[in-house]
DNA sequence: CCTATTTGGTGGACTGAGTCAAATATATAC
DNA sequence: GTATATATTTGACTCAGTCCACCAAATAGG
């Protein structure tokens, strides 16, 4: 069967996964508290005013061991408890000033080490490690949101991620040849090398530190900007950002003065024409082409400001 | 710092896979073993004639601890101890019938409680968990990062990486701004676009799937061949993997009929100039430059075929 | 060859993390 | 009002895991 081989896969990962965890949390033997109690601070310091009923659901704690756990706490001065005004029986513990010292120093040890591993590891790893938890996550437990997309000007690699995205992108979902590659790479290169910060931008849509898709506006001179490079990644689709994308070029484009924004684009990319038309862009040109491998309709579209 | 979130991101992560692990290892709650028991357990069951020492290794046990568990399972019988023939002061563990049984049961409640999570979910989502699960444990597990290094020609994405993860490592190392990144966006976008297969070549040194360094040689003109865009990702460094491409470099550019190779390089990039002297180039010319930020010594290199 | 040091394994003694059962007080259902 | 469920606390216990000291065999150094 092939879901016993996926199971089997599964415990496998969950073996390597408690040792490389029992590993991480050894982190805490040269602070005066155990994995236990620095869960229950870090989530009573992350979610202050919470319940001991909450919380000992939420870390599966037997509720006698954390009621004494927070009564040496409160004794310690690392957190206080007060009545809960709706309900006579509960209530509800915050941390101190104290309290959150400790559990920031917890958070700063536990990222070092984090760090630590991550710092061996080649360049494009962390980001493939971490978008790999979040798939796990993000199936494993429904409940858990996806951070929100936030927009900002590029950093360095940004401009590589580009390239590299759409390359592999658009030959595997249309069969384009590196040449496709090559144009992008060297649109995104004169991008930079000639980079004028007045009149031309670039923008990242990263969702948790993982970029997730991108635009840039280029002078085309004569009081054209040039729209380019729109792309998100398959995995923040139907989000809207494609549309908030072009709509950020467009405010821009118009803030800095251009009379006219122009955009090449092929026929294929129904998503991306989608939100063309929906911006007001016009069609104004259209001719085959076999630039990248198969044929084409290479389209020109404008939008007057 | 850039990597902060990422960091921030598999911290969240961990927090919520030690709540999951926690949750699956209640399974052996009906079973006489203790989750550590079952470690052991399934430890000598796969590995016949492990030794005390590095079960204690792998496991992370204290080995009092691991000596009074074995000696209670060898009470149970369900496993024997031999003394090691080759070493007399240590033993190798055997799992007897019994305790193959055991281990077998355990193996089956284990699978059950995961299949039983699996089969709440769509059907193609075990497939991408167990996906990412492999990804994740790829990079992190030492041991399996055993893959040897290969080198071949670029591929479709090859050459954004190339961009990326040069633009991250110097822009890390040494300081190097965003102009960087879009010369060797250029480079590499040129190259693709003109690229002849005949005469020139682009190589990429890949482990396990991840790409960890790269080479290319472009025409020049006037028999020269051009040696470009060096470098091996910080995990992969000390293999001589450098070396590696720049030989193959040399052997093709003299295969193809070239009569020089020369390259551009800053006199900061120490290990690289190492390669290069004992590749034979000989340095031609020298000038401090500003054109990445902080001031550089460009150098020219040649060797002649 | 002898001596010093390291490594594999074990027993004694302890501690404290976590469990289970019962008690108290408030809230909710009928 | 009674009955039942929920939130928290206290008492009492146990056993998983740790620390230290020791023995026996192996290895290294002279």
């Amino acid at each position: 069967m092939l879901d016993s081989q996926l199971v089997e896969a599964a415990r496998d990962f969950n073996r390597f996964y408690t040792n490389f965890l029992g590993v991480l949390n050894r982190a805490y033997l040269n602070t005066p508290f155990t994995l236990t109690d620095a869960r229950v601070l870090f989530e009573v310091g992350s979610h202050e005013g919470i319940s001991p009923v909450t919380l000992s659901r939420d870390l599966q704690l037997d509720p006698a061991y954390l009621s004494r756990m927070l009564k040496r706490f409160r004794n310690e001065g690392l957190i206080e408890t007060r009545p809960d005004p709706a309900d006579g029986r509960g209530q509800l513990a915050f941390v101190t000033d104290k309290g959150r010292a400790a559990f920031q120093e917890l958070g700063r040890r536990s990222n070092a080490q984090i760090e630590a591993r991550f710092n061996e590891l080649a360049s494009d790893q962390p980001q493939r490690i971490v978008a790999a938890m979040r798939t796990i996550r993000s199936m494993l437990d429904p409940a858990s949101t996806a951070p929100p997309a936030i927009i900002r000007a590029h950093r360095p690699g940004d401009i590589g991620w580009i390239v590299q995205s759409q390359a592999k992108a658009y030959t595997e979902e249309y069969g384009w040849d590196m040449r496709f590659e090559g144009l992008i790479a060297e649109v995104a290169g004169r991008f930079l090398a000639n980079f004028d910060p007045a009149t031309e931008h670039c923008w990242i849509a990263e969702r948790g530190g993982l970029n997730i898709g991108s635009i840039l506006v280029t002078n085309g001179g004569d009081g054209v900007a040039k729209l380019r490079l729109l792309h998100v990644d398959k995995s923040a689709r139907g989000l809207g950002l494609g549309k908030t994308l072009v709509d950020e070029c467009v405010r821009f484009s118009r803030d800095k003065g251009y009379r006219q924004i122009s955009l090449w684009t092929n026929d294929i990319l129904h998503a991306a024409r989608g939100i063309y038309v929906r911006a007001g862009f016009r069609l104004v040109s259209e001719e085959k082409h076999r630039m990248f491998g198969p044929e084409l309709n290479g389209q020109t579209w404008v939008l007057d400001l």
